[in-house]
DNA sequence: TCTATTGTACTATATCTATATGACACTATA
DNA sequence: TATAGTGTCATATAGATATAGTACAATAGA
């Protein structure tokens, strides 16, 4: 089971969000086929956001035969694989470390005292 | 000066993609102090988006203290920088690391990815 | 069967984003 | 002074996003 987070302050609509963690999850293994997903109101709960959102967001999953759901038991992953084209993983990559960089030049934190408070967390990763 | 591009299927809204890319820009040191941005008029034209939201973008930043502009004269990258006290300065710094690695962690990349995405974003500025 | 849990559906409302227009105020320059 | 270029402001419109609330349907298990 992957670990969701919502990124508040980017501007990309939760249910967005969502669906691109699913597909990473899914991608990088972390989400197996069969597997069953949060239900829609424990991580509506979770992520402090509307059941409806997150509904969305399975459900635009199961369009594309990611997902598939059985009403009164559950979501699951479905057995088709996925995979996420390089281009669109380098370009999350990119997206969210500018959005640190621009957040961390705001307190006036430099490239380098990043990369080494991240050496630092990956070395003691105890959040 | 540097070079605005929009990305059109991101769902980040286009405003905030401006505000990123100036304090992106000011940031790596390709904007500096005084110099002038773009009018409203030619980067909505270059961006083909509305005057409204270029001029969004720039307020956001002024209120900032980011930008200043002079009406009838433009709009400037200011000299203040945004000032921390240094005890809250280190929290911070392990605060919005913590965070950015959770999300990263979402989508599945590693601490050594999101170095190298760093080391990337430091010696080559530019995008 | 009864109950809890699951996903689904619908309406209503609010906010944000973006566009399209038009008008106005300020500044620099010919 | 006249004009062009600058930012600003206001209105109207549209669509996307998100929430709140309610109700319903299907399933699992006691």
């Amino acid at each position: 089971m992957i670990t969701f987070k919502l990124n508040t302050h980017s501007g990309v609509p939760f249910y967005r969000q969502v669906v691109d963690q699913i597909r990473f999850g899914i991608a990088t293994g972390e989400l197996r086929s069969g597997e069953q997903l949060p239900t829609v109101r424990s991580l509506a709960v979770k992520l402090q956001i509307n059941l409806n959102t997150v509904s969305k967001a399975y459900k635009e999953l199961e369009i594309q035969k990611i997902l598939f759901t059985q009403q009164g038991t559950g979501t699951f992953v479905s057995a088709s694989t996925i995979k996420i084209p390089a281009e669109e993983r380098a370009g999350k990559l990119a997206e969210i470390t500018t959005e640190f960089i621009n957040i961390a030049a705001a307190y006036g934190f430099s490239a380098l005292e990043l990369i080494n408070q991240l050496e630092q967390a990956k070395e003691s990763p105890h959040e």
